[in-house]
DNA sequence: CCAATTTATTTACGCGCGTAAATATTTTAA
DNA sequence: TTAAAATATTTACGCGCGTAAATAAATTGG
C-alpha cells in the first residue's frame, strides 16, 4: 500500500509528477494543459483519490463556480419538478447547483438570499413569491448578484425571466372549456401569493369577454400555502351553496382543484365531461398528482424542463459573458392543454 | 457616510475597536467574550453588515459546522416534510444544514455522500434508499463522519437509527380492519426500493396470524418511484380481475393507495367503510395527499416531526461529546391511526 | 536541425481567518 | 487599596490554494 493520504495540493503534486501551479490550472480548467499531463494528473487523481479543498479554493477565487437555487416550497411538487430539472442543468454545465426552499415563508426568502450571498455564488436562479416577496430586498440582491428569475416575475427585477405564459395558457383552457361545454366560472384565491394568479385573472377575464360570455369569478378566503385545504373548504362551501352559475369551474391552480375534487367527492357530485356529470372542474399546472385525482383533472400543462433549462441557459451565458445584458429579457412559454376526465 | 465596505475581519477590526483575535472568538462563539465587547461587537455588525468569509473560516476550523442531510428525492412530498423538520432542527441548533436529494437515484446518493465529504461536514441526518444503496459506500462514509440514519435502517450502517415502528403501526392497523370488517389483503411492491416495505410486510404477515386471519398477499410489478403509477396500474388490473379474496385491501404506502384509488374510482367501486361500499382502502404513511383522496384515505400517521427532532438531536450529541457511541442505539416510534373514510 | 511557439516549473506573495503565546488591561474579590 | 482572576491585545504563524512573473523545458514548423 503506497497510497499515502494526500493532505494537500503540494503533497499531491510530488506524488503524481506535476507542479503545483500546474495542478491549480488542472482544476480550474483540465482542457487547459496539455494531453499527457492531463493523463498524468487523472491517473494520480484516480489512484490517491485527491480532490481541492472547496473551502480554499473558493477563498481564493474570484468567483465561485456555486449556482444558487431559490425556490418559495419545496413541499410543493411543482417546484421539487423544477427545482430538480434546473439542479441537473446547472450540474451539466459543471456549476455546483444549491437549492434553498423558503417553505412558504417569505422571511426565509430573505435569509435565503442572505446565506447565498455568503457563498459568493456566480449567480442564483430565483423563483421568487412575487407580491408577497421583500421586492427592495430582492431587487438589491440582483443587483450584487446576476439573477434569472423563473416561475413568477418581478418587473425590472434580475436580468431576465422565464414563465409560463399565463395569456396564452389561460385563453386555451377558457376556448376549450367553451367549446366542450358550459363557459368557466373562475375559482381563485382572494388574496393569491402569486403574480401568476393574477395574470390568470386578467387572462380569464379577456378571454371570457373575447368569447362574448360573462366572466364570473369566485374567490376563496384564506392565506398561507394550504391550498388543497382551502379549495377543500370553500370550494366545499361554494359547491354545497350552489354558488356557481354554470356547471364548469375553471381553479386557479392544480391545487385549488384537487382540494375542490375532494370536497365534490364528499358531496356526491359526479364530476366530468361526460354525460350524466354534473359539474366540470379544469385546473392549471399538471401537478403530478393531477393524473390520480378522482376523476384525472384536465389541465394546463407547463413545460417544466423548458423553463428550467432555459433559465439556467440564460443565466450561464451572463455568467461567461460577465457583462451585464442590455436589457432584461422575458421570455414566455405555452401552455399545453392535457385534456382528462374531470372537464 | 461613513459606512465603508469592510473587506475583512482586520478592517472590522479597526471600525470596531475589538482586536481580530478577540473577534474570531466572537464569532466563534458570541458568550466567550464580555458583555460589553460583544455589545460593541453586535453594533458594529448592525452597522457595517459584516460577516466573516465563510470559506476562509471552514478552511481553518477544525471542523464546519455544516450538517449534511440526504433524502432519497425530494418529489416525494413525506421526505419534503421529514428533510424540512431536519433542516429546521439544524438551524435552531446554530448548525447549517444542506439538504440534498437523490432524485430517485442510489448512484446520486453516492455523489451526494461525495460531495458531502468535501463540504467536511460536522455530520450527517441520512435517509437511506436502504437495500438498494450501495451498501459498502455508505458504510464506509459513515465511518469518517458521524452519521445518523432516519426513516430506513442499514443494520449496523451508522451511529444510530430514529424511524417508525412498523410492527407496530401494522399490527394497529390491522388490528382495526378486523375489528371494523373483513380482514385485509396486503398489497404492496413485488420488488421494494425500502427496507420498510418488507418489515411492513413481515408485520402484516405476523399480525394476521396473531389474529388468526389467513394473510393474503398481492405484489404490483413495477420499480422505481413511480408508486401512484403502479399503484393505478396494477392494484387497477387486480380490481377489475377480482382477485381480492376480501372486500379490504391494506397498501404498502399511501402512494400505492392513492395510485389504487384512482382506479377503483375509474372502474366505479364505491370505495369506503359505510354501508353499500364495495371496498376498504387503506395505506401508511399520512402522506400529505392523504386527506385528498376521494375518499379521504384512512391510514398510519408517521410522527414526522418527532423522527426529525430525535435524529438530530441523537447526531448533536454525537457531534458534541465527540466521542464514538458505546454502541449503536436504534430509536423506534409508534405510528397512530388515522381513521378516515376509505376504511 | 534550429528558431519560434507552446507548455511546464520555480519562486514568491496574498487571500481571510484560526489559533497560540506572551503581554497588557480590566474586572473582581478580599 | 491591592492582589488575583478574567479578559483583551499584540505578535506571529499556518491553513490550502490562486495567481503572477521569470525561467526552463518540451513541442512544433520549416
Amino acid at each position: 500500500m503506497t497510497k499515502q493520504k494526500i493532505r494537500n495540493m503540494d503533497e499531491f503534486s510530488t506524488v503524481c509528477g506535476v507542479s503545483r501551479p500546474t495542478l491549480s490550472k488542472f482544476f480550474n480548467d483540465p482542457d487547459s494543459v496539455k494531453r499527457s499531463t492531463r493523463d498524468k494528473i487523472e491517473q494520480a487523481i484516480a489512484k490517491y483519490d485527491y480532490s481541492p479543498n472547496i473551502y480554499a479554493v473558493n477563498q481564493n477565487r474570484r468567483k465561485t463556480r456555486n449556482i444558487g437555487i431559490v425556490v418559495p416550497n419545496l413541499a410543493d411538487p411543482f417546484f421539487s419538478e423544477i427545482g430538480r430539472e434546473v439542479e441537473l442543468a446547472c450540474h451539466d454545465a459543471g456549476y455546483s447547483p444549491i437549492v434553498l426552499s423558503s417553505h412558504g415563508r417569505p422571511t426565509l426568502e430573505v435569509s435565503n438570499l442572505n446565506l447565498l450571498r455568503s457563498l459568493k455564488p456566480a449567480g442564483v436562479l430565483l423563483a421568487p413569491f412575487g407580491r408577497v416577496s421583500d421586492i427592495s430586498v430582492v431587487d438589491k440582491f440582483a443587483k450584487d448578484v446576476p439573477v434569472v428569475l423563473f416561475d413568477a416575475n418581478i418587473d425590472g427585477v434580475g436580468e431576465a425571466f422565464v414563465g409560463t405564459d399565463n395569456t396564452q395558457s389561460m385563453d386555451l383552457m377558457v376556448e376549450y372549456l367553451c367549446r366542450s361545454g358550459q363557459p368557466p366560472c373562475l375559482f381563485e384565491m382572494k388574496s393569491p401569493l402569486n403574480p401568476n394568479a393574477f395574470k390568470r385573472r386578467h387572462a380569464y377575464l379577456e378571454s371570457m369577454e373575447r368569447h362574448g360570455f360573462p366572466a364570473h369569478i369566485f374567490q376563496a378566503e384564506g392565506t398561507g400555502w394550504g391550498f388543497e385545504e382551502i379549495g377543500s373548504a370553500e370550494g366545499g362551501r361554494m359547491l354545497s351553496e350552489k354558488v356557481f352559475p354554470t356547471d364548469t369551474v375553471l381553479c386557479s391552480n392544480d391545487r385549488l382543484a384537487i382540494g375542490m375534487l375532494s370536497a365534490a367527492y364528499s358531496l356526491g357530485l359526479r364530476i366530468g365531461h361526460g354525460s350524466g356529470c354534473d359539474l366540470r372542474i379544469a385546473g392549471h399546472d399538471d401537478h403530478p398528482y393531477s393524473r390520480y385525482t378522482c376523476p384525472s383533472l384536465t389541465t394546463i400543462a407547463q413545460d417544466y424542463s423548458e423553463i428550467a433549462t432555459r433559465a439556467a441557459q440564460t443565466l450561464f451565458t451572463m455568467i461567461e459573458s460577465s457583462e451585464a445584458a442590455s436589457e432584461r429579457r422575458e421570455t414566455l412559454l405555452d401552455g399545453k392543454l392535457i385534456m382528462r376526465n374531470s372537464a
